[in-house]
DNA sequence: TCTGGGGTCCTAGGACCC
DNA sequence: TCTGGGGTCCTAGGACCC
């Protein structure tokens, strides 16, 4: 451990989507709200600390939720006004610090070491905050600090909603000792499952095994796993900005209805690899390995990829390997989903276009992007596009899973 | 009662080359 | 005559996070 004590704050809104839409509509107040995904199969995304009293939960049908409690009011999700919010909520971060991780569209970590002194200590910066937040956004958050990420999350846990919990280097044993392993960033059910059957059930306990047992049984994460145990975590926070370059881009989507229509499937994945073109372009990225993900009305899931020999770019050229690789798969059922994701990627300037016709084919795909940029998504597309699948969709919290009710 | 969407990282096995 | 071993690339799938 290092010498220089860090001090990192992680920071959580409380039911984020539902706050914001209490706060844009004052008649919402402390009323069950539940924030639903667009369409006939939206599921819950979020809901406010009323409903999930009532046993509402991430991931449940809109129907469920109203057997459950009848009066609760179900409100279709603006993601673009979450979008707008979360950018609020950065730019009130960084007044605190440079050092800001955004780490979903609700979460933040922030090293504040440097700026402890310029505020005065570690309650003003935490005050600040949510006064700000309260002040300008009308919504709560949580918030951990502590030495390192993987305790400030865990203590912005810790007390919800709207809590403060800190953890001193003095403290940090004790606390280790009383608290489950599964409650640890990184360790889901299955982990948390077979480290219970080693015996650990807290992270002490984790944190008493050797590295060597580790790696008998978990071979390269055996070293990360036993620093987890003793509440230890070097990793930095990233600055926004200095993030790695991401690895793939890509979209899914769960259908209305289920489909056979070749026809139709062709439509979507052309829909999805325009997506994912549009975002790898601006993103100044081209990829080599395309990914096609189906889903049946039976629920299994699967992927095909193809890796290709050239770096592509344009939505044309996604779509053509996305559909060759569905073309391939020869048992099709009724399909729910389908997905198309690039990988394998690298920054833009690769090489100038050899041919005119290659030329020509990259201005055309240039002033199509541009016009889409200033007048919206769509504007300009081949007729095969189909414009309604396309808002953002970034979706937060847990995933509830009907499967895993039974235990 | 039916089960969203966007990612990262890791594993294991096969193809292929030297 | 019975079968090396190392390295790299690729594929499929799973665990995990939000």
């Amino acid at each position: 451990m290092s010498d220089n004590i860090r001090t990192i704050i992680h920071i959580d809104m409380d039911a984020f989507f539902a706050s914001v839409e209490q706060k844009a509509n004052p008649k919402l107040k402390g009323l069950p709200v539940a924030v639903c995904g667009k369409g006939k199969r939206g599921v819950i995304v979020t809901s406010s600390y009323e409903a999930r009293e009532m046993g509402i939960e991430t991931g449940m049908t809109p129907n469920m939720a109203k057997r459950l409690c009848p009066e609760v009011i179900l409100v279709p999700a603006d993601i673009e006004k979450y979008i707008y919010t979360s950018a609020k909520l950065i730019s009130i971060f960084e007044e605190f610090t440079p050092v800001v991780e955004p780490y979903s569209i609700d979460e933040a970590f922030l090293d504040v070491t440097g700026s402890l002194k310029y505020f005065g200590g570690i309650e003003n910066i935490i005050n600040g905050l949510k006064k700000r937040i309260g002040s300008e956004l009308g919504i709560t958050a949580s918030i951990g600090v502590a030495p390192n990420k993987l305790l400030a999350k865990l203590a912005s846990g810790m007390n919800k909603p709207d809590g403060v919990f800190i953890i001193n280097q003095g403290d940090i044993k004790d606390i280790l000792r009383k608290t489950p392993v599964g409650k640890l960033c990184g360790i889901g059910k299955k982990m948390e499952a077979y480290l219970r059957d080693m015996g650990v059930r807290t992270i002490a306990d984790l944190g008493s095994l050797s590295v060597p047992e580790l790696k008998r049984r978990f071979g390269i994460i055996a070293q990360k796993l036993h620093l987890m145990g003793i509440g230890d975590d070097p990793s930095p926070v990233i600055q926004r900005g200095k993030e790695t370059d991401a690895k793939s881009i890509g979209h899914s989507l769960t259908l209305e209805r289920d489909i056979l229509s070749v026809s139709e499937i062709r439509g979507i994945l052309f829909t999805l690899s325009e997506m994912v073109g549009r975002r790898l372009r601006r993103d100044g990225f081209r990829g080599r390995t395309v990914t096609l993900t189906l889903r049946y009305s039976d629920f299994y899931t699967f992927s095909r990829r193809k890796t290709i020999s050239t770096y592509i770019y344009s939505s044309d050229d996604i779509f053509k390997v996305s559909f060759g690789i569905f073309s391939s798969i020869r048992y099709i059922k009724p399909v729910r989903l389908l997905g198309v994701a690039i990988s394998n990627l690298v920054k833009t300037p690769v090489s100038l276009p050899l041919f005119e016709w290659m030329r020509k084919k990259e201005n055309l795909t240039k002033a199509i992007d541009e016009i889409n940029n200033r007048y919206g998504d769509f504007t300009i597309s081949s007729a095969e596009v189909i414009p309604e699948i396309h808002k953002p969709h970034i979706i937060p919290p847990k995933p509830f899973r009907m499967h895993d009710r039974n235990f």
